[in-house]
DNA sequence: TGCGTTTCTGCAACCGGTTGCAAAGAGACT
DNA sequence: AGTCTCTTTGCAACCGGTTGCAGAAACGCA
């Protein structure tokens, strides 16, 4: 009985020391309380632990009357597992990231993992990258990027993490989990609507020519246009996947010749090369045509209804997630790589079909 | 000498266990490699501490060769922080606030502070989100949100965690740090603009009446415009601020007499009624105008070109996060508001002044 | 060389939990 | 009641670090 009465640990009565975070009463406390062993409330704070019904109701009283919730990074000292996830991207600047976010910060959030957000914008280094999520042992590391080089999701990986790489390069002999579109085929679907609408001069616009994404979105443009010699390709590329950058790439090109019709790298691309034509007191898709990827939001918006190839986000979201978690129930998974298909959304910036 | 051939720990040898994380060498790892006790590898990592030149060289080396990074989490147990501050947001649809989460993960690393991304979109409880903060013992949190109503910010503060609420509500008695603008201000700020144009009849459109932007934006408005009984000014609100909603919201406005321009909730908002004027065949600024809110990037596309009130986001962000930072040091600290002020950027929405 | 100071270092306890193990308790059955 | 299970409980060690304290080492100076 008189344990109930000693100190209640470092928790001395509600007054925070100086310089530390505000924290509950532990799992001393809760011990003392309801008059049982250490272990025992911990045991009756994990389910599936062997504990009589009897003892966890008396546990789970003591923990409601002291407001009571186990610190989850103690308990990850010992189980070696923090339910946290690496969310590591470079893409701050193309608003269909924002949605990205959303749905994995909800996916994860469902799962009972937590979020680590990691700004690579600055960062050029991997090795600091892993330095920094290995300091705070997040179980696995999402990076969500479809611009940032390979060797960071391999730098990860090899550092024992659990990766998955969404938006990622498609590759057949993967060193990480990749989730996404295949940039190839989604080129070749491009040339393919350009081609079957009659267009004879036609282009890429790509986004920064070092993206993986660039450069197999124009592979698979190339590819396809191969078969139709009567057809003339141009190519040319934005510095950044922005609105700004498309729209000043689109001006230099309407300085000569423009092509009949572009496939912009991206859908905010295209509408900076939407504006860029529209300033020029050109119509689209009556002077020129346009062709998108993504299908962000702001693309169906009637001011701008752009033909885009549609990027189906959620399912890449919720199939990272999904991998992510089986690969923390079984790390030794080998990587895989999941394709899903993209589609045509038909809105007004391409001649109608003949 | 003997215990250097002793195990080395849990670590054996590279090989990991199943069901774990990926976990580099230990302390105690290095303190063997070196020959000397834990507490001076400890010691070797923690600036300002008492070690000899000579021993911070002696371990940086074995821990070099090791690859030992200290463990952040472990750490914390004892020194009571975390580094992880808990950013939490229910705003993920309003592309603003990518670059909100842009320059906030930046600022926040450059402290050496790690975010905690929380969603809230689907969460409607407090208490709840307090537990889950209280489990990653986070040593603070910033509340990044316009709509989220002001119980959440204060749930984390009476849970005695230091809390900024960036682009909160303005309150001359705070609970808790707020950062923002004045949209009170904002709204007089608007009204002003109109009249100095010559408007006679014009019109608020809100975003969700609920939010207390929203209520404030208004309050300022109609104040501005009680000195000027000639004007009229009718009230609408849409029902989120999104794109869809400021676009259904005028077409419903477009069926009656319009007014002559309109003081839009949001950017957002203003471009969805852009696209429904235009959809009806009227021009702006010719037949109505418009005056948005934010500058987001958006605004200042040329094919949108909006005139609008610039909201400091920047400024907001950093000095959300200064304050954070000296709360972490002082966490007696009392509650500030600190308001930054807005200004108009003239763009191509509104008629030009007389 | 000896002595007083100051700087370093290691010991051991602790942070808030988890878990293997052994012993206690509760039933079941003879 | 006695014996044998199976369940439940507590003890104690451990996870990877930190830190107060006391003793050791290094230094300054006579």
């Amino acid at each position: 009985m008189q344990a109930v009465l000693r100190m209640r640990s470092r928790y001395n009565g509600g007054v925070l020391q100086k310089g530390q975070t505000a924290m509950g009463p532990t799992l001393k406390d809760v011990a003392m309380r309801a008059g049982v062993s250490r272990s025992a409330v911990s045991r009756a704070f994990t389910d599936g632990a062997s504990v009589s019904a009897k003892m966890r109701k008396l546990v789970e009283k003591a923990a409601a009357e002291l407001g009571y919730s186990p610190n989850a990074l103690a308990s990850s000292l010992t189980t070696g597992r923090t339910k946290m996830i690496g969310l590591v991207s470079n893409n701050f600047h193309n608003p269909i990231f924002l949605e990205v976010f959303d749905l994995f910060t909800r996916a994860l959030q469902n799962e009972g993992l937590r979020p680590l957000l990691v700004n690579l914008t600055d960062e050029s280094d991997p090795a600091q990258s892993v330095r920094m999520l290995r300091q705070y042992s997040v179980d696995g590391v999402i990076v969500a990027s479809s611009t940032l080089l390979p060797g960071f999701a391999e730098a990860f990986g090899d550092a024992g993490m659990p990766v998955v790489h969404a938006f990622g390069r498609i590759s057949s002999a993967p060193q990480v989990h990749v989730v996404g579109i295949d940039n190839i085929e989604a080129g070749r679907l491009a040339a393919r609507s350009l081609l079957a609408r009659g267009y004879r001069r036609i282009a890429f616009m790509g986004g920064p020519e070092a993206a993986s994404s660039t450069q197999d979105r124009l592979q698979g443009f190339v590819q396809e246009m191969a078969a139709h010699p009567q057809v003339t390709v141009s190519t040319s590329f934005a510095a950044a996947y922005s609105f700004e950058a498309g729209r000043h790439e689109m001006q230099t090109l309407l300085k000569r010749t423009p092509a009949e019709a572009y496939f912009c790298g991206d859908d905010v691309l295209s509408i900076g090369a939407l504006s860029a034509i529209q300033d020029r007191g050109l119509s689209v898709p009556g002077d020129i045509g346009l062709i998108g990827l993504n299908d962000m939001a702001m693309a169906g918006w009637q001011n701008i209804n752009l033909t885009t190839i549609r990027q189906p986000i959620r399912d890449i979201v919720n199939s990272s997630t999904e991998l992510i978690t089986a690969m923390l129930r079984d790390p030794s998974r080998l990587p895989e790589v999941r394709i899903f298909a993209c589609k045509i959304i038909e809105r007004g910036t391409l001649r109608p079909l003949p």
